[in-house]
This record gives C-alpha cells, structure tokens and sequence, in this order.
DNA sequence: CCCGAGATATATCGGAGCAATATAGATTCA
DNA sequence: TGAATCTATATTGCTCCGATATATCTCGGG
C-alpha cells in the first residue's frame, strides 16, 4: 500500500483537492493509522491523473490560487478495488517513547515520570480525536471498525502506563522499601 | 530520533556487528516498536565510526568474510544521553489491515474474516515474540516496560477482533435478523 | 482600522530509510 | 549431492517525510 492508493481511497468518498486530502487524512478515519504528507500527495495525483485514474477539474476561486479538485475514474476504482483485495503488509508501529523507556538508566525517575506524562497526553489527544470523528460522522461499518479499535488499543495503553506512572511515584518516595 | 541512535543503543548495551544489531533488532525488545534495514544500519554505522563515536574491530573468520565488530566510545555514549534525553517524536502507527477495513464496500464479508484471521495470526506471532523476549532476556526495569507495553497493547487488539469477528460471522449467517 | 497569526492552496527539494538484490563461503538436512 | 538456510557486508532504486517557498484570504485583538 502506497500514497497513490491512500489517494484513490480517499477519493473514492468524494472530490477532493490535494490540501483537502491531506485534511481528511489527518482529522478523519485514516488518521488512526495512516500518514501522507504534501511531498508525496501531490506527486501521487499527478501521476494518478496521467495514467487516467483521476480526472481534475480547476476551480476558480477569487484571489486564492486555482483549486484543483480531483476525482476518480471507473479505472480508478478498478485499481483501488484491486489494491484492497492483496494481502496486507503487517502493520508498523514505530515509538521513539518506549526507546526512551529501554534507555531508562540513562534517565532520571523524574525525566521518566514527564516522558510519560507527555506519552498520556499524546494519546489522549488521539482518542479524543477518535471520539470526534464517532460524533461527527455518519456512522458507516468501516469507520466504527477503524474507531473501535484504535479506541481499544490506545485504552490498553492509557491505562498501562497509568499504573507503571504509579509505580515509578512510588519507588521515588521509598527507593528501599522492598 | 534516527538509525544512527537505535544504533548507539544497541551497542551501549554491547559490542556487535551491522548483522548481530539487525538480528537483536528484529528479536529483541527493540522489535515491539522499531525497525531498521541494512540499506541504513551500515551506512550510520561507517559515520559513527569516522565521527568517533565508535570503535570498530575486524574479527578474522575462517571462510566467511571477517566480522567487523563495533564498539561504543565514551563520545558515543554522551551522544546516546543527548538523543535520548531530547523529547521524543509522536508514535506512529500505519496499518494497511485497518485501511483495508474502512474499505469494506469493495470487501466481501468471506475476505473480511480472512483478514481478520490473518490479522489475529500476526498479532499472536508479536506476542509470541515478547514472551519468548521476556523468558531468555535477563529482567531489566526498561525491557519489562517496553515488553509489558507491548503485551498491553497487542492483547486489547485480540479481544476487539475477536469480537467482531464474531459479529461478522453472526451477521453473515443471519443478515436480516434485526 | 490595521497587523499578525493562522487557514487555504499548490508545489518542490534534500535527505532518510526501506526493500530488494549481489556476493560468498558455511552449515544443515534430506 | 544438492537445496535451503545462515552468517556477513554492501549497494542501489525508489518511496516518502519534513521543511520550505509562495501567494492570498480571514479573523480576532490591540
């Protein structure tokens, strides 16, 4: 899977123009798992365009420069059909947080109590984000699937770290206790 | 956070070769949130050396080519402290199972819970993996945080699939029944 | 009323890093 | 004996990110 896919499933939804797909990606749905940025957007749908899976309608817009809304072709949805149906890479999880956390001697218990107070914040922030899309978007199988487990998986963690943040406390106060 | 300070990591903990660090990537604790390939574990490695922050040495074999093992110095070591003390980037998290799932109008419900299942496979392997790493690494504070982290995290993903794997079996069997 | 901050919008460039491949002898197992 | 697989280093093409450039509009605070 590849930005160009990423690209066609947005797409598949609606037209869009390529500011607006790097917005959806960010606050909607793919925002649980995925990233694209503007480097790799744009190239994707102008080659997608080129090879006929896109079509481009430039809209005028006083002042701002020319929108170029994008939408997909029947061609199109053959290929994103046909990328949807391979087999899946296995996913990736990429945390420099439990780098820091392996790294521990090279920490001090009080660097690693706010290293895990900004981790919890992260997160929350992710699952407040989760929790608006539920809210604002009409309900759809994907979307509660996607919602659903990204909201499990960063509980788990939330709650983790909530009791080894105890711990860390804990040991601080009385190093010697056990 | 980059190859080059995973690469400081692993060698504060020991001396080892490119391969030797590839392999303890991929093993170790360091596999439940990071990956490396030799196209950028080399390379850092061959600047580290010319920075002076590690030591290398060739270790003659018989017949296989020889084995250049590498050190860390006590510049690569304050080095390490720096980058690790430096506030880490957001986790990320890409996956193309659950980008499949959003797509579920081009999916059909047999390959939905062949995704799934597959999805559960890899999932059970990842666990796998931390026991067999919490079993033979001796108990240090950091790997039991970053393995019971893990442990966390990848359980809260079986139990939420699980469950709808059940609910798309159940619906498929009985698609009207509510 | 004006200024700065932030949003809208497209686009490019350098660099980081992955996946695949090349090379080559050793080991293992059928 | 022959095939996989392992040990070991290294390179290359490609994808993609992060930062930056450019230009205009909007909106709130001073």
């Amino acid at each position: 899977m590849n930005v160009r896919t990423l690209c066609l499933g947005v797409l598949a939804v609606g037209e869009a123009s390529g500011y607006e797909i790097k917005k959806g990606i960010e606050e909607g749905h793919f925002s649980h798992f995925i990233e694209a940025s503007y480097g790799s957007i744009y190239p994707a749908l102008i080659q997608l365009h080129a090879e006929g899976l896109l079509t481009v309608r430039a809209e005028e817009q006083t002042g701002k420069p020319d929108k170029k809304v994008y939408g997909i072709t029947e061609a199109g949805r053959r290929a994103l059909a046909k990328a949807v149906s391979e087999v899946p890479a296995k996913d990736k999880f990429k945390s420099e947080f439990l780098f820091q956390m392996l790294m521990q001697p090279l920490l001090s218990p009080g660097a690693m109590v706010n290293a895990i107070d900004k981790q919890l914040r992260d997160l929350n922030e992710d699952l407040g984000r989760i929790a608006e899309c539920q809210r604002k978007e009409e309900p759809h199988a994907g979307g509660q699937f996607v919602a659903g487990y990204g909201k499990a998986v960063l509980t788990a963690a939330v709650i983790y770290l909530e009791q080894k943040k105890a711990e860390v406390l804990h040991e601080a106060v009385a190093p010697a206790a056990e």
